[in-house]
DNA sequence: ACAATGACTGAAT
DNA sequence: AATTCAGCCATTG
């Protein structure tokens, strides 16, 4: 197990994710300033079962508001529960309303 | 060392 | 508007 400072930073923003808001992977990245590595934030989260810190990965999806890890998770019903939960609604794994739940780092976290 | 694979994304068709 | 292509890069076979 190696720790890059990337997982790491990943875990940091997916953190700060307040509870009913989502953001995605190429958003983290952006941040991050790696936009182009959108594909190893996906990576993060999978490892990030690892950790044991707890990583709210159900409030990360894709662009498109998917819930593309949720074959992910212990049970794959766990991520729309859990978002539905934060009073997000779910239809077809996909996210309604993504824009009144994104969360963007890049303009949340700016200062 | 080479090729394939992915919890992605934006451009091209 | 929908689908496909092509970069992306750590990890795995």
């Amino acid at each position: 197990m190696s720790h890059s400072g990337f997982f790491d930073m990943v875990y940091q923003v997916v953190k700060m994710i307040p509870p009913g808001r989502v953001t995605s992977y190429g958003a983290i990245a952006r941040y991050l300033g790696d936009a182009k590595s959108a594909r190893m934030v996906g990576w993060a989260m999978n490892a990030s079962h690892n950790t044991d810190s707890n990583i709210p990965a159900h409030r990360v999806v894709n662009r498109n508001g998917l819930l593309t890890g949720l074959a992910h998770f212990p049970d794959p019903a766990y991520m729309q529960r859990a978002l539905e939960q934060e009073g997000i609604r779910i239809q077809e794994n996909r996210v309604i309303n993504l824009d009144e739940h994104f969360w963007d780092p890049m303009v949340e976290l700016s200062l």
